[in-house]
RNA sequence: GCGAGGGUAGCCAAGCCUGGAAACGGCGGCGGACUCAAGAUCCGCUCCUGUAGAGGUCCAAGGGUUCAAAUCCCUUCCCUCGCACCA
């Protein structure tokens, strides 16, 4: 029967769906309950390739341990918090080119289905219903459909509620002022997705120097605070206006412009009087920091829109100030016209406030000079600027006027002194973007600072707790624990709020949603409950419910009796065993798992286990659904059937590891399975048969041989799954064992019933260890074989009666014999009619002897074997053989030597002399070396034991 | 810059932790068997040299440790990913 995976593929899934195959219930406390969960996915778009792998993995160990007799949970749900889905739907009921191919072309979404798409929980469904699931349900992935929600239930955010309440009343939340975007013209809050421009704009964390003139602030904008001893001069722009104001109380100067910003990042500001930049010119300000008088210079590079319009001059340090200055000097007029003494601008020279390695005294100078820079429009100026900046930084020591950082590199030290400057009152913060950015609606967007509710990572004490979870948990692979523990270290407060989006709202300020990465931090919990709950009105889920049902009976006045019934099931599957995520997900959303489980639940029901997966790449690019450069799962199936796809990702790389989807290599597996599924095919029965423990005929040598392989492939496979190693135990459960098999077919006569109950037997086992990567034709084959499918069949055991050391190296020999007889074939060129081979001579034997005995070790051996007189005499021979049997040993164990010892290799080669005679179409004829053989060649004298000689004629 | 992971024969890729095989396997290529033929299947070969199972040169580059290094150490070059308030 030819192999239709399309055919054998549906049947099971119809199978699966109508018996509830996947579903799982808390059973006896002695089970063994395995939770299993994932990322639920984020249905923005639909699902392709390089989403299958995340799904697959977690259900290729879900099915193993279920092999293993475990009451196996593995439960799905979708997020659709936040604002990309409702971004897409804008960009879809705006009719954008972009979307709308994406849509189309990319996720093939039928025209007259477009209109459903326009609503948020319509987008969100189709993808849900018409992709996710749909792909799931074909790959054939083991989830407990029944458990299924989205983050958008009301019932869900009952208990994101709950979360929030508790986490607040633990003091794990607090209030402050953080940026945000924000649309001038809209006069509210934009996300990165409402943004005409400026998408990847960055927070820039200016600080401004208050310098004084009279009674009023002239505050300095800058990025690097601690050159602040080096300033010579103030530049504005003499064509802005600029604009006196009061700000929290306090007389201004700053830029028109900037005073409305500083309004936005929550400065109270009203503005008293405008001032021509021109006025300011010539006038001297005071440097908080070294009370130094410098004048205001104008200059046209000054823009007025950019943080307050007022900048310092650090020439010593900044090429472009130190070019500034320059020209200053260089025109005597335009200082005059603006009311400046030349002179006074001839008397500047640069201030250095640091020694940096391979620049002198005034680093700008030097790095403008040796650049051949001698105007401020040189297109060369910004590197060597980048340059310097970045030297400077890494390297740069501070000068002893610095009293406590003196000496310091800035790197280490720039934070610290911008603190200390803002707490003596020098310094102030306003933030500003890196590049414009502009909404959609075409106005402009500004950093506004805004009251946000934050969850407190920074707390120490919960920093603590949150580690003791990373140090009892499995880290798979275990060099990522580092990564949790530095991502510990170095995360701050966490703004959970946002101000629209899907999902719950915050309970105590519904103006607030609660953020993706904030509402998913242990949700693993909610799928235990997820069906049950159904059934309790949603007014019920209040504090009081939730608190019984995680806490305990005596965690409230009067616990629900449904909540602690709950609280059973909830309990019976926690915690997680393992969660399946990625690499990219460590730097947040897994680290807030560990947080959020540190703290509000007990130790017993902390994560278990993470197992970071790889990513995938698509024909050795990036797969990007905006350029259509993806690969659906449907069209996949179509093509090679799920157990093609499953395997081919399971096998091309380790789950940790990146893997490359290539249409050739996918093509290749699927053949391969094709042949495995004829093979297969010609060993099932008429009738299928449970098993033929009872009539096993007589076994030979090579069936014997092959079950021993057997016995160490099961052994392999179990170990590589206990380690969730996919790639090593699919790779040795099929690939590996096929070598065998190979040879088994090339030596024995497969048609005798021994044989056939060999490969039989052998197919059975191997069917068992590859259903939980090919489930669909392990499972058919199985059942056709066996009665059963596989997935009811329990993980195979080693046998030990079946395991055999003797025979295997026996079979090593000939296989060595056979290679070697080739190679003597294929260099020499000739088609031999007779093959002699060469047994070693009995003292050659009693040197492996000695070896054995001694160990690798050629002195030790020496001397074990010079105790006996006839090896003595032979002296020299005896030393060079030795050193060789010596290495040959080197690598093995001392129960392979051992058996090797007692091998009788005569016996072995005249055994296998018929099927030698057959591979080579020669007569074989086996010598020992010392019975005075025929010998042609004078080769028998080459014989060592293992190697036998070899003549051909 | 910081943190993580890499660079292995035409391509993909194992081995590296726990030094001791020109280095698993696949794809592609070459030759052969079977066949009317094609496909499938099977068997060889696929760094260089070689009419005897061998020798030579190799695992980004350069040094070092060692009797012995793809494997350990150092230096350099190159690639990928993350560095947040975004899922």
């Amino acid at each position: 029967m030819d192999y239709d995976p399309q055919d054998i593929e549906e049947r099971w899934r119809e199978r699966w769906a109508e018996t509830g195959r996947y579903e799982a219930d808390p059973g006896d406390a002695d089970d063994d309950a395995t939770f299993i969960t994932v990322p639920y996915p984020y249905p923005s778009g639909g699902m392709h390739m390089g989403h299958v792998r995340t799904y697959t993995v977690p259900d290729v160990y879900a099915r193993y341990r279920r092999q293993r007799g475990d009451n196996v949970l593995f439960p799905i749900a979708w997020h659709v918090t936040g604002t990309p889905i409702i971004g897409a739907v804008e960009r879809l009921k705006k009719g954008e080119k972009e979307q709308l191919s994406v849509l189309r072309d990319t996720y093939d979404v039928p025209e007259d289905t477009l209109q459903d798409l326009e609503t948020p929980m319509g987008y969100a469904r189709y993808f849900i219903e018409e992709h996710y699931k749909r792909g799931m349900k074909s790959l054939g992935l083991s989830i407990d459909w029944r458990r299924e929600f989205t983050t958008n239930d009301e019932r869900y955010s009952k208990f994101v509620t709950w979360q929030y309440e508790t986490l607040r009343d633990r003091d794990r939340l607090e209030k402050g002022l953080h940026p945000v975007k924000y649309c001038t013209n809209e006069e509210q809050p934009v996300t990165t997705h409402d943004l005409l421009e400026g998408e990847e704009a960055e927070y820039q964390e200016y600080t401004l120097i208050r310098f004084g003139l009279d009674d009023a602030v002239v505050p300095m904008a800058t990025l690097r605070p601690e050159t602040v001893r080096g300033v010579t001069n103030a530049y504005v722009d003499p064509d802005a206006t600029y604009v006196r104001a009061t700000v929290d109380g306090e007389t201004w100067l700053v830029s028109e412009t900037a005073a409305e910003k500083l309004r936005l990042q929550a400065h109270e500001v009203s503005v008293t009087e405008h001032v021509a930049g021109a006025d300011l010119v010539g006038r001297s300000v005071t440097n908080p920091v070294t009370g130094d008088a410098v004048p205001i210079l104008p200059a046209a590079f000054v823009d007025p829109d950019n943080a307050t319009g007022v900048v310092m001059s650090v020439p010593a340090h900044s090429p472009d100030d130190y070019l500034a200055l320059q020209e200053a000097k260089a025109d005597d007029e335009r200082m005059e016209r603006y009311g400046v003494d030349p002179d006074a601008v001839a008397a500047i020279e640069p201030v250095p406030i640091l020694d940096v390695e391979g620049y002198g005294d005034v680093p700008a100078r030097d790095a403008v000079e040796s650049a051949g820079i001698t105007a401020s429009d040189d297109p060369e100026l910004e590197a060597v600027t980048k340059e310097l900046y970045n030297r400077e930084f890494h390297g740069g020591r501070l000068h002893d006027d610095y009293g406590e950082f003196a000496g310091e590199v800035i790197e280490d030290v720039r934070e610290a002194y911008r603190e200390t400057g803002v707490e003596a009152g020098n310094f102030d913060t306003m933030y500003e973007f890196s590049e414009e950015v502009v909404c959609r609606c075409g106005g402009a967007v500004e950093v506004a600072e805004q009251d946000t509710w934050f969850l407190s990572y920074n707390d120490e004490d919960w920093k603590q707790a949150t580690k003791r979870v990373v140090e009892n948990m499995e880290c798979i692979p275990e060099n990522t624990r580092g990564e949790y523990d530095h991502t510990i270290d170095w995360l701050n407060e966490w703004p959970c709020i946002r101000n629209y989006g899907l999902g719950t709202r915050l309970p105590w300020d519904d103006d607030f949603v609660i953020e993706p990465l904030s509402d998913s931090t242990i949700y693993m919990a909610y799928y235990t409950l997820a069906p049950r709950l159904q059934e309790i009105p949603v007014g019920d889920l209040d504090r009081e419910f939730f608190d019984a049902l995680f806490y305990g009976a005596d965690a409230v006045d009067d616990p629900d009796p449904r909540a602690l019934d709950l609280r059973e099931e909830w309990q019976y599957w926690y915690p997680v065993d393992y969660r399946f995520s990625a690499n990219d997900l460590i730097s947040n959303h897994l680290t807030f798992y560990l947080f959020h489980h540190a703290e509000l639940f007990a130790e017993s029901e902390w994560p278990a286990g993470i197992v970071i997966m790889g990513m995938g790449l698509l024909e050795g690019q990036k797969m990007s659904s905006s350029k259509g450069h993806v690969v659906l799962p449907d069209e996949a199936i179509q093509a090679y059937g799920a157990d093609t796809v499953r395997f081919f990702l399971l096998n091309s790389a380790e789950p940790w590891q990146d893997y490359d989807w290539r249409a050739d290599q996918v093509e290749s597996v699927r053949d391969q399975l094709e042949r495995f599924w004829n093979r297969a095919t010609e060993l099932v029965p008429e009738e299928p048969a449970s098993t033929f423990e009872d009539d096993r005929p007589a076994l030979e040598h090579v069936d014997r041989w092959l079950l021993s392989k057997l016995q160490r492939t099961i052994s392999e496979v179990t170990e590589a799954m206990e380690g969730a190693e996919t790639r090593t135990a699919s790779q040795t459960a099929f690939y590996d064992f096929e070598e065998s098999l190979r040879w088994y077919r090339r030596r024995a006569d497969v048609d005798r019933p021994a044989a056939q109950w060999t490969l039989r037997h052998a197919l059975e086992t191997r069917l068992r260890l590859l259903a939980p990567f090919v489930p669909f034709m392990a499972n058919e084959l199985h059942e056709r074989l066996t009665g059963r499918p596989a997935e009811e069949a329990p993980w195979p055991d080693v046998d030990p009666e079946l395991t055999d050391r003797t025979v295997e190296l026996q079979e090593a020999r000939i296989e060595q014999l056979t290679e070697d007889v080739h190679d003597i074939v294929d260099v020499t060129g000739t088609d031999p009619d007779t093959v002699r081979v060469y047994v070693a001579a009995d003292w050659k034997r009693a040197v492996f002897e000695a070896v054995a005995e001694a160990g690798p070790d050629v002195g030790a051996v020496m001397s074990e074997a010079m105790s006996d007189p006839a090896l003595r005499e032979r002296g020299d021979a005896v030393n060079d053989l030795a050193g060789e049997l010596v290495e040959l040993v080197r690598d093995l164990d001392e129960t392979t030597v051992d058996t090797m010892a007692t091998l009788d290799e005569r016996a072995v080669y005249e055994a296998a002399a018929a099927f030698l005679e057959r591979e080579f179409d020669a007569t074989v004829d086996v010598y020992d070396e010392d019975a005075d053989p025929p010998d042609p060649g004078e080769k028998a004298g080459d014989a060592v034991p293992f190697r036998p000689a070899i003549h051909l004629e």
